[in-house]
DNA sequence: TTGTAGGCGTTATCAA
DNA sequence: TTGATAACGCCTACAA
């Protein structure tokens, strides 16, 4: 009726069971159990009579042995890229608060590249983990294909739909072409591109941007590799306006290459934003909006972000692929509009 | 022999478990028990012939009936405040590097504010977790005695040390003797603090600062409540400002808030950083180098605040409080200095 | 509504 | 060095 070591068994910290409870309230073990599940059918006395024997003994359900027994631990790995870029903490905010309302718990990997992140997710596997979120972009398909195997739900952001993938997406296409709008509407004529290092969401935001400047009739943008953060922006940026190129309008893959830029255009004398040269940025992190900056940008709702990979997660049947929207806020980096249009022909199909 | 289950049971998604490799062995559950067990005593063939039937099998020891039998579930809980400073992701990343060293797991908790702290972690409590690390500081002895229940090692970062809650710091005090001393030996004579909202490490700041002021013969500082947001510096130096007060020594909780007056204090036409005004700010977050702020600052190694919390977890018996170094970043919101007589000076006692 | 019994997949113990 | 067996603490039948 009731094991042994139900009580403490001396070589560990002692926990307190179910079986401890139920020998306190005068019931059986499985009447604990039930009182502690959410919509089982226990009389009122009995419900009351164990709480009060589980306050006494300051009962904590463990949760392994029902893991163990269901196959849901209820925990999801996490896998972030590093921390660098503050738009990272806004989406792992989002995360947290989305796993939280469903009661789930976070396991926080931090990979640093993808390579990492199969072994890793592969790892938490011996916590028979619920299900993994990929804030790093899955780039490969090998990585994609070892995922898979894990047989649990994957939702990477911003990645290729790979195999069994669930994809997160900000807009990345549309902002490229609004970019492109939002400057040649502001009567920009050379444009400018500083790219981040190849992966799904800097290709895409780039494309929507050239294909559509195009369209609109000028020449395909300058381009010049930087990275992420703004180090790489500033230093692109330098090495830009070293090479003589002094482009009137200059989208940036990011907010922290954005910003690396404006401090770059700052250091040659006569050169103003957004006069002679508007620029652009990505993401709306709190330092674009920063007195100094007042960055032009593209906000994203991040917890909006948060929460789609958590409900994406729980998806059955599996949806592929949800993308968030975004907005352009429009700061001291671009001027005012004027044109109206120039405004009409931005609402023109992309040259897909 | 052999369980009924451990095949598959069609209900749940099949793992493979030990049984089967056992039995594809050729061999009993225990002896891959001990092939997986690190320091056990196996002979070559044996473990061979059991390594090669669950690589077969793509076997993945399942780490729940471990934990519930050895009460140890290598799952640490990891407590946030928010991450909208970017010294927390800083942090972060040190605690999740030196957890990885240690085959530890880290448990993501975003708790907004410690009043929370202890509920999360005490639901985190069914999960067996064998310590936390609160990035959050501990403010309130109640949560410190609800902490101090759950029977596991709790680490937190610039807390008070309440009962067993294991504190790692960094140097607050000396960080604010030594703005102190480098704004008094580069020639300012008014200081002013900005402060953020009451809690350990902005008090210990505060203190070591405007007691070495005073001990330098100067006047007490100033004083303006910001808190720790860019938004708060700036607003409290545009206060500040607007009462009149022209400090020309000025020193701040941390880089967001130093940052935030930076920008305030440009909106003063003539008002010159380093000249009329000296800024020092504390953390030497990214932001502080950039080109815009080029702000003097103190740094902090947070992989080595990460590390040290890690350690201090597994401690045993507990150590109650280590503290990090920190070091002045001189860049160019401080005046070059000449004065050696002064510096010497600096070597005083404090007046403590 | 309540209790009994079996199983989940490991580690720990002890005998062979 | 290996194997058999008993926990670990819960959930899920099924019986009362």
């Amino acid at each position: 009726m009731c094991p042994a070591g139900s009580t403490s068994n001396g070589k560990r910290r002692p926990q307190v069971s179910s079986w401890s409870v139920a020998r306190l309230a005068g019931v059986s073990q499985s009447t604990v159990s039930r009182v502690f599940t959410p919509g089982a059918s226990v009389s009122l006395a009995v419900r009351e009579k164990v709480l009060a024997a589980a306050d006494q003994l300051k009962y904590r359900p463990n949760a392994l042995p029902a893991i163990l027994q269901t196959g849901r631990s209820g925990l999801v790995a996490v896998v972030m890229g590093g921390f660098y870029n503050p738009v990272y903490a806004g989406i792992l905010h989002g995360i947290t608060a989305a796993l939280k309302e469903r009661r789930l718990e976070a396991v926080l990997v931090d990979a640093g590249s993808d390579e990492n992140l199969g072994d890793r997710v592969d790892d938490l596997s011996r916590y028979r983990i619920d299900g993994a979120i990929s804030v790093l972009a899955v780039g490969s398909a090998k990585v994609a294909a070892r995922l898979d195997q894990l047989g649990i739900p994957v939702v990477a952001v911003n990645s290729r739909p790979f195999g069994t993938l669930r994809v997160v997406s900000t807009s990345n296409r549309t902002i490229g072409r609004d970019a492109a709008d939002a400057l040649v509407d502001r009567g920009c004529t050379q444009l400018a591109y500083l790219a981040g290092r190849d992966n799904p969401s800097q290709r895409e935001r780039e494309s929507g941007f050239s294909k559509r400047v195009v369209a609109r009739g000028l020449p395909t943008p300058q381009r010049a590799v930087a990275g992420f953060t703004y180090e790489e922006g500033y230093a692109a940026m330098v090495q830009l306006l070293a090479s003589g190129a002094r482009p009137d309008g200059l989208f940036c893959v990011n907010d922290l290459v954005a910003i690396g830029a404006l401090d770059a255009i700052r250091t040659v004398p006569g050169l103003r934003v957004p006069e002679d040269i508007q620029v652009i940025g990505c993401d709306d992190i709190p330092m674009a909006a920063w007195q100094q900056n007042r960055l032009t940008t593209f906000a994203q709702d991040m917890t909006l972000l948060g929460r789609q990979c958590v409900e994406m997660l729980g998806n059955d049947p599996p949806a592929s692929s949800v993308s968030v929207p975004s907005t352009l806020v429009l700061r001291a980096t671009t001027r005012t509009l004027l044109q109206t249009p120039q405004q009409m022909q931005s609402k023109a199909p992309a040259a897909q």
